[in-house]
RNA sequence: GCCUGGGUAGUAUAGCCAGGUCUAGUAUCGGCGGCUGUCGCCCGCCGGACCCGGGUUCAAAUCCCGGCCCAGGCGCCA
């Protein structure tokens, strides 16, 4: 039976979250931490916790030795502890069973005195969860969280897998910006200046050249010092870029990711998604598309009047998710505010060959078509106002060979926070790092 | 970088506008005692706080100035 194993003819060693009344009987041994102690004098009740869920504990004081008083005497919430003893179908607990235990062993005490309510009796503030967010991740809800993520990154890694891509890293180390744009954070790199990533774009690029279909999922970094609760300075992006195609088929590429990654949560996580009070179900493909253009008018139509050629900004957006509810994509952006490698619409060369990945207002991904034309790639990087020499290594690249290409990159956690229902992005991350925050 | 709001026991809050009745209230938490069916256990007793510095005033948690810290939003982006 799965969680449980074997451990000599008397006991067997199970989780908290696979004790079931159709153990009824079995002598069992279980490790997990002390979620909750209520003890009524004769009788104490201890919850113990795991990852897999919780159990019931149950121990008598009467006719206990003096051993076992003093454990029981001394028990402190959130301490590691194995107990032993007897499931039973216990039709007066909520559980509707138990552990009726023998004995208890301490394997690693806490304090009397947490830092917070773990109980979530009393809300914590952002700031005192992250302060001590191990305390705060052992919260149930919060587990789970990172468990649906767990499940997400195994179900991204087999989609590539499925639609022929080879998973790739790109250093992190870099000597000159990517893209433009970002705040890049600078680094000393052996006396000589260097920055962290923003980005795998150019790197990702050049794999197209030799291995097809590359997928990379991988930390990047951004100095912004945006304050928001989406955005921090250390983040996680699911990034592709694929030869012999353009932005319609990463467009189809990147739908039928989100669609598996559904079903995968909901296969492997549904006892987490109740937890966190989450129903889901696939979206339907495709998804939605207007174009920029669409998207301007549909502004119009709603009483905010917008120039052609600026970026959509938070409140268009806002009011836009009015209309389109769920995953939709944007596509065709002014070529002029996209990043240089963004391929221009041939029959129409101010706009691009562009997507955004929409969640009602909040942005997953972005994409396109790219250059593949050295001389044009050149052009735009001066039309940028970049300078093609701090790009060499990158240009020479296209003098080898370089097939049509496309490609995109979404923020993992992003998706995650819409996967979860979360509206911070701390929620969804272990250690986030923001603009104030660099610890713990 | 800009704008707005905030900082009171371990945690979360009330009090601040309209200074004195605050010996700073409540919940949770922790300690001690009681309880054989708890499941946000319950009951009793106890413990613990006004971010730092300066100023105004007979009197400051409350008003003013400076600093530090935090939350949210904007711009930018994933």
């Amino acid at each position: 039976m799965a969680g449980v194993r074997q451990l000599g003819p008397d006991f067997e060693e199970i989780r908290p979250g696979f004790v079931r009344p159709e153990l009824d009987g079995r002598r069992v041994v279980i490790r997990g931490w002390v979620h909750e102690i209520r003890d009524l004098g004769s009788l104490v009740f201890i919850i113990l916790r795991d990852r897999s869920g919780l159990c019931q504990a149950v121990f008598s004081r009467v006719g206990a030795d003096s051993g076992l008083l003093d454990v029981l005497d001394g028990l402190t919430r959130e301490s590691a502890v194995r107990v032993w003893g007897t499931v039973k179908v216990a039709p007066q607990s909520r559980m509707g069973v138990e552990v009726k235990c023998e004995g208890i062993e301490v394997l690693g005490r806490a304090v009397e005195k947490l830092p917070y309510d773990v109980t979530g009796k009393v809300p914590a503030s952002m700031t005192t969860r992250l302060d001590h967010r191990i305390l705060d991740l052992r919260k149930p809800e919060n587990t789970a969280i990172f468990l649906i993520g767990d499940t997400v990154f195994a179900a991204i890694r087999e989609y590539f897998r499925e639609q022929g891509f080879v998973e790739v890293r790109t250093p992190k180390i870099i000597a000159t910006a990517t893209e433009g744009g970002a705040a890049l954070f600078k680094v000393d790199y052996f006396g000589k200046t260097a920055y962290l990533a923003q980005s795998p774009q150019l790197y990702k690029e050049e794999l197209v050249s030799v291995f097809e279909r590359v997928f990379e999922i991988g930390p990047f970094f951004r100095a912004e010092a945006s304050h928001t609760r989406r955005h921090v300075s250390e983040f996680t992006s699911v990034d592709i870029e694929a030869a012999f195609m353009n932005y319609e088929d990463v467009m189809r590429i990147l739908e039928g990711m989100v669609v598996h990654v559904v079903k995968k949560v909901l296969d492997e996580r549904r006892r987490e998604l109740e937890l966190l009070g989450v129903s889901l179900k696939p979206p339907r493909t495709p998804f939605k598309r207007i174009t920029y253009d669409e998207a301007l008018k549909e502004l119009r139509e709603l009483g905010y009047e917008k120039e052609w050629g600026g970026d959509l900004e938070t409140a268009d957006l806002r009011h836009l998710a009015k209309k389109h509810t769920g995953f939709y994509f944007i596509t065709h952006f002014p070529t002029a505010i996209k990043p240089f490698y963004i391929q221009p619409d041939p029959t129409n060369p101010q706009v691009s060959e562009s997507f955004d990945l929409m969640y009602q207002w909040l942005e997953l991904a972005s994409g396109g078509t790219r250059i593949s034309d050295s001389a044009l790639l050149k052009q735009r990087l001066q039309e940028q106002g970049l300078n093609p020499d701090s790009f060499k290594h990158h240009l020479a690249v296209y003098d080898y060979g370089m097939p049509v290409h496309a490609g995109w990159g979404l923020g993992f956690e992003r998706l995650l926070m819409v996967l979860t229902r979360r509206t911070n992005i701390r929620d969804v991350m272990l250690f986030p790092r923001d603009r104030f925050r660099l610890t713990p």
